[in-house]
RNA sequence: GGGCAAUUAGCUCAGCUGGUUAGAGCGCGUGCCUCACAUGCACGAGGUCAUAGGUUCAAGUCCUAUAUUGCCCACCA
């Protein structure tokens, strides 16, 4: 026998087993197959990404899922891949320009987009290999990325055909603008933010008159734009404005008044002042009254020409102080206050987000939303926890059309090309002649046959491409087999800040190209926090590194303990500490199985259960743990298949460490050479390791390999079956009372500080011959145990003087303890047993002298409650009687 | 403003359709290097299940309020 070290060394186990199953090639699915398929596309990470916490708990959860589905028999796909994340990524690799003190404009488009991906194919990767190390199970062979040609592709296609559909549209909107990244933002990219501001109340005046109109705001430095100030109809403050004009300060535009039902009277002073190119509710505004907006912001959030001969040029926010300054002067100005208000902060970098108008594509999203509304609503896709059901079909049924371009340069290009002699590229709208939708350039102008034809420069969301994930990957819009068979998946596993960005996105598509859901179940995961509950991220500073603690603990021990406290849905909180969790159980599995291996003969194990089911010589142990093992087996099984990972996990660990090692193995010991034990005990390790893989599937192999078998990997081993033949109520109950009855002697040993080396001798007054002979059948596990010398055990058994005593069951156990035990001490400890049971007692009392429970409860809940007071006042006698015996 | 979670042992949390004595890990106390494991073994202490009502024969579990905490959504400028 080789030498097994002591402690469990992850480190050498892992790099060897995840080179050995991508080398056999145990990823890959094969599409030609006749087994059943399942399938899982991962969320894909952004290759600017490195892996954190909550890609750990997102991939592992995959990662069970598809290992047991994979041992289940089914032909498993897990397919893998990056996003390019347009915004994400560009910013990156401007920082870096930066620091060689460059701007992607003097590098040119082409230029840029080559150092891009340079960049991608540096540093693109790294977190698949990091996944690689969390032992994931991605069909690796088949790794796709956003900007593949194929997936260009399928972006392409999915633009025209919607385009043509008449479901993507060119306009003049109101969208987010990121200042900084100089780029529109869809709704879901602009992430609100509580921020304490201020409410400026400003003075204009009514032309021709020595009054005012004071209005309130929060953006001062839009005024610049304003058109019109509007007011609620039903105000009568502002009744005698009709007919007015009022003149905006500093720059002395006319102003009209507008009256509508959406000015909220109670808000501010009222009066609402109204600029459309730079506020949403102004906007509609304008449109509603037929309002010429004025923009007054360049890109970069500075002023521009319309802002006045002062202010062009400023910043906004140096705009706005200078500006109140003005005010002030021209004594406009009354007063400002604090004020908190919601302000959208763009979500890659966190400025403050500009409403802004300008022209961009968008698709129009309710007639693709209304099929994928129904689809959740029949219950065709379901949500797990199934909360998040309402909160997809609430922002589903609320659903705005999606801004699509982006005015940057990393990303999808928009298959649109404008006729220059038909059209003005920066002003065309779709319906415009000259504006064609087409993946290759078109030679010449359908409508004039121009031939000066120009691409648009935008780009497209990421999400646009990320959308079409579950079936671009597989190869659509060509038809394969792939797609064929994997199509639809089986399940889709993320976080609950992408159900809006991705997963609703994913099944509208879904249902738009592939006329079918793209997956059937959706488990949503909780959030990854420190331990104080804060979100880990790395800007705080409070991010527990995947990667270390794989160094430090390993990966089975990392996916163990993040598993294991990962209640459905609920967030994660995690410390360093709570990683020990799955070092030691590692330690556990790997130790017990050491021990097994020093002891078992390879002769005594081939062979199958089943032969066991009725074999009279097995013992009440051997049945005991079969039981339990069969038990276990299907309840993890049941476990995993309802998404309860952290059920499976405590199940398995449950089994192993309190029932297989603590119990089963000492027992073991008395009997290890025989050669029944030794198969029963390898059969018990080996099922179990098989069932621990897919949450530990690095130590499982290791051990796997180990032992005598007779296939391959344990990976692509059977999911064991369960042999409901040996699972037995009855033999759990009565190794249950072996058990307590040593508990019980442990205890009075602990109690009364017997040695543990000393040896001594116990009297089990039994109340029946039957169980004193099955008592007797196992009283050498009890000896072995409990460190017992010599055992008395029968119906007549005699309490020797100055006993510790013990009730389990129906049985009394007696120490004789002359010269050690406290008689006081001893009394006060049988007291509190007493106590505890005469409260039970009572309980039961209540419950059966009450009328209405006897009669209104089922007869097995009242019977139960019978027999529970029988037992207890059984009890209660001995306890009383050994009480007294003690004066 | 709307919605959703959470509140159970010192700490972190399980407890799925209401029904025997409410569980685990960590921590704590005591004793052990018992021939697999001190990343271990044995034993123990510790809970009026946030509060107040209600439904029910029966509530940690269902309902209604309240409180505290956290998250999401939202065009009150």
């Amino acid at each position: 026998m080789q030498e097994i070290p002591k402690v469990y060394n992850p480190k050498e186990t892992e790099e060897k087993w995840y080179k050995e199953w991508e080398g056999k090639g145990y990823f890959h699915a094969d599409s030609g197959t006749k087994k059943k398929p399942y399938s899982i596309v991962i969320p894909p990470p952004n290759i600017t990404g490195i892996l954190h916490m909550g890609h750990a708990l997102n991939n592992t959860i995959q990662d069970i899922l598809v290992r047991f589905k994979r041992m289940s028999g089914f032909e498993t796909l897990w397919m893998p891949g990056t996003d390019h994340a347009g915004i994400a990524t560009q910013n990156v690799v401007e920082k870096r320009l930066s620091k060689e003190g460059k701007h992607r404009e003097e590098l040119g488009r082409e230029e840029f987009l080559k150092r891009v991906w340079k960049w991608r194919e540096e540093y693109g990767s790294t977190i698949i290999h990091q996944l690689k190390r969390l032992g994931c199970s991605c069909d690796w062979e088949r790794t796709r990325f956003t900007m593949d040609e194929g997936l260009s592709e399928a972006v392409q296609e999915v633009f025209i055909r919607l385009y043509e559909k008449g479901l993507i549209y060119r306009g003049d909107y109101i969208i987010n603008w990121c200042p900084r990244c100089q780029t529109a933002l869809s709704d879901e990219e602009s992430e609100h933010r509580d921020v304490q501001g201020m409410f400026y109340h400003i003075k204009y005046p009514i032309k021709g008159t020595n009054e005012h109109v004071v209005v309130a705001t929060t953006r001062p430095e839009t005024m610049l734009g304003d058109v019109a100030v509007a007011v609620n109809p039903k105000d009568k403050r502002y009744k005698h404005l009709k007919g007015k004009v009022l003149e905006l300060p500093v720059l002395k535009r006319e102003l009209k008044i507008i009256y509508d039902e959406i000015v909220d009277k109670e808000f501010g002073t009222g009066a609402l002042k109204v600029t459309p190119a730079h506020d949403p509710i102004d906007f509609q505004l304008g449109q509603k009254h037929g309002l010429k907006p004025i923009n007054v912001m360049n890109p970069d959030a500075t002023m521009n020409e319309n802002a006045g001969e002062t202010y062009s040029g400023m910043d906004r926010l140096e705009c706005r102080e200078a500006l109140i300054e003005d005010l002030k002067e021209r004594g406009l100005f009354i007063k400002s206050e604090p004020h908190r208000h919601a302000v959208g902060h763009c979500y890659r970098c966190h400025t403050m987000v500009e409403p802004r108008l300008s022209l961009q594509w968008f698709v129009k999203m309710k007639p693709l939303a209304k099929p994928a509304i129904e689809v959740v609503k029949k219950g065709k896709i379901k949500f797990h926890p199934t909360r998040w059901t309402k909160v997809y079909l609430n922002w589903m049924e609320n659903i705005r059309d999606w801004c699509i371009s982006r005015q940057i340069w990393w990303g999808h290009r928009i298959p649109v090309y404008y006729c220059k002699a038909c059209v003005d590229p920066v002003k065309a709208k779709d319906k415009d002649a000259g504006v064609i939708a087409s993946k290759e350039k078109p030679k010449k102008c359908p409508k004039c046959g121009g031939t000066d034809l120009v691409q648009d420069t935008d780009v497209l969301d990421t999400w646009f491409s990320s959308w079409l994930w579950p079936f671009s990957t597989f190869g659509w819009p060509q038809k394969n087999r792939d797609l064929k068979l994997f199509y639809p998946t089986g399940c889709l596993v993320t976080a609950q800040e992408i159900i809006f960005f991705w997963v609703a996105r994913m099944i509208m598509s879904g249902l738009e190209f592939m006329k079918e859901i793209p997956f059937k179940d959706v488990y949503i995961h909780g959030t990854v926090r420190d331990d104080t509950g804060t979100k880990m991220s790395k800007s705080l500073g409070n991010v527990i590194d995947p990667l270390e603690i794989i160094d430090e603990f390993g990966c089975d021990a990392l996916r163990f303990s993040i598993i294991s406290i990962t209640s459905t849905g609920q967030d994660v909180f995690l410390s360093k500490k709570r990683f020990e969790t799955g070092r030691n159980f590692a330690n556990k599995v790997w130790n017990v199985s050491r021990f097994l291996l020093t002891n078992l003969k390879q002769e005594n194990v081939p062979g199958d259960l089943c032969v066991f089911a009725k074999d009279p010589s097995l013992t009440l142990a051997d049945r005991w743990i079969l039981s339990r093992l069969y038990e276990t087996i299907d309840s993890v099984t049941k476990s995993i298949e309802k998404y309860r990972f952290n059920e499976a996990a405590n199940t398995i660990y449950d089994f192993i460490w309190h029932q297989f090692c603590d119990w089963y193995v000492e027992f073991s010991k008395l009997t290890i050479d025989q050669k029944k034990t030794q198969f029963i005990l390898y059969k018990v390790l080996e099922k179990s390791l098989r069932t621990l893989h897919p949450i530990m599937p690095f130590i499982t192999e290791e051990i796997w390999s180990l032992l005598p078998h007779e296939e391959g990997s344990i990976m692509v081993n059977k999911w064991p079956h369960v042999n409901k033949d040996l699972i037995d109520v009855k033999i759990d109950k009565a190794m249950d009372s072996i058990i307590e009855q040593i508990t019980a002697i442990r205890t009075i040993r602990a109690t009364w500080r017997i040695e543990p080396i000393k040896r001594i001798e116990v009297v089990i007054k039994t109340p029946n011959k039957a169980t004193t002979k099955s008592l007797n059948e196992n009283i050498d596990y009890i000896k072995r145990l409990a460190r017992v010398d010599k055992i008395d055990i029968g119906e007549k058994a005699k309490k020797p003087p100055k006993s510790a005593t013990a009730v389990v069951g129906n049985m009394e156990t007696y120490i004789p303890l002359a010269g050690i035990i406290d008689l006081e001490k001893e009394g006060a400890r049988l007291k509190k047993q007493i106590d505890q049971v005469i409260g039970w007692l009572d309980n039961t009392k209540k419950k059966l002298s009450n009328k209405k429970f006897v009669e209104g409860a089922p007869k097995e809940v009242v019977e139960q409650q019978k027999t529970r007071q029988k037992e207890l006042q059984e009890e209660l006698k001995k306890l009383k009687s050994n009480l007294s015996d003690l004066k």
